[in-house]
Order: C-alpha cells, then sequence, then structure tokens
DNA sequence: CGGAATCCCTGAAGATACTG
DNA sequence: CAGTATCTTCAGGGATTCCG
C-alpha cells in the first residue's frame, strides 16, 4: 500500500479498519492487560479465529502488546500501549457522535 | 442489520464505512455545496460509479443532501448537511491521530 | 453531465477441525 | 488456554457499457 503522502484520515482508517479492532482496543482501553479469553467472551460473536488476526494485525501496527507466560495451560496477556493509549480522543469522538446519531434514528422509528 | 442496542462505535463505523465515504465529508465539509464532476475530480482514484453509490448512501443516512437543477446539461449539487456538519470534531480527531501515527511510522524507515 | 445497469473479482470474514 | 490450518462464503469495490 502507498503510504506516502497518504490522506491521514486513510491512514487511520486502514489501521484501524477491521470489524473487531475498534471493540478490542475499547475493551483495552478499560483494563489492561487481558487474557485471549476474557477478551474472546467480552467481545461478543467474535471467533478465536478472528480475534487472533485482529489480535495480531493490531500488534503489528503497535498499537497493543503481547506477553505470554510459560505455564502450564499457558498464558497470553495483552496490554494497550502509548500508541493504543493515544486513540481515546479518538475513540471518545467516534463514540458520542454514533451515540448522538443512534438516537437521531430511534426517534424517526 | 441490528440496529437496537447496538454499540454506538459499531454504530457510527457502519454509516461511515466505504472506501472513500470519510472522504467525501471531508471535501463537503470545506466547501458546499458542490457539483458531482467537482467531486470526482477531487476525489482521486474514485469512479463514477462508486462516487454515484457512496454518495446514495451518504444521502440515505442524513449526512448529505442532494439537490437537481433542470438544466441542460443536468446539474445537480450535493451539499452537507447539518448531522453531516456534526461530523467534524469526530473527523478532525481521526485527522488528528493519523497525522501523528503516520509520522511515527516515517521516523521508523 | 450525471448517472443506471451489469458483470466480475478479490479480500475480509465465518465455520470447522486440530494442536503445543 | 491459546492458538494454527483450511476451506468456504459473500459483499465491497472495480471496470465497462449504455442512457435521459
Amino acid at each position: 500500500m502507498e503510504e506516502k503522502n497518504m490522506c491521514p484520515v486513510d491512514y487511520a482508517v486502514n489501521l484501524l479498519s477491521g470489524k473487531y479492532k475498534l471493540r478490542i482496543l475499547h475493551a483495552l482501553l478499560q483494563e489492561s492487560p487481558q487474557r485471549f479469553k476474557v477478551l474472546e467472551r467480552r467481545i461478543t460473536g467474535i471467533s478465536p479465529t478472528m480475534l487472533t488476526s485482529q489480535l495480531r494485525e493490531l500488534e503489528k501496527d503497535g498499537l497493543i502488546g503481547r506477553t505470554i507466560f510459560a505455564t502450564v495451560p499457558p498464558t497470553v496477556e495483552y496490554n494497550i500501549t502509548s500508541v493504543g493509549q493515544s486513540t481515546l480522543p479518538m475513540l471518545n469522538e467516534i463514540y458520542k457522535w454514533g451515540l448522538a446519531h443512534q438516537s437521531d434514528n430511534l426517534k424517526k422509528n
């Protein structure tokens, strides 16, 4: 993908698009670290496969971190990074807008 | 799609996902109204087909308006609505974050 | 000019089964 | 527990053609 001279909005969208990425970030912004299984339970409807792939991409882009503990059974924790933390104001605005517009639509029905 | 009891973030994402929607909103937030052809030139790389479909969805969701003038050749203007205007703080945060993170990555290379 | 209609294709996402 | 490996499905998006 072309990353030079790219619109910052598109850049952000590219990193954050993915059906569950914002919800994962949201969950980790509320509590960090969290284990795989806990995230799976919190992100309703997600499959382990999808959770893994979304976590991998978020990790690659530096938004979250991953720590493995050599226990039996295995323990893996995911934590929000400082970059991930920096998405908070953006997520808040998205949340606020969604909330307002969502109720707009409910009024119509 | 299930719209009740939906996460506001997901609600916003659903309305705004679409490869060019944010760029169209961005263009109309800078200048409104604008004609089809002008938008087509400003949204680099978009095809007329895609522009039409994205505009239709934005219109359906109340973010933009559409006015037809019975001239020859036909004139159609698209304008931002008050709901569309309300996305400005959100878009600004997305833009700011994209800009910051984009330069983070450039430093690494 | 500003579309509509059509066809096609890829990549995101879902389901299933298995493993260190 | 926390994944990996495959297969399949499907809708977003692209290209092309035609029209009032």
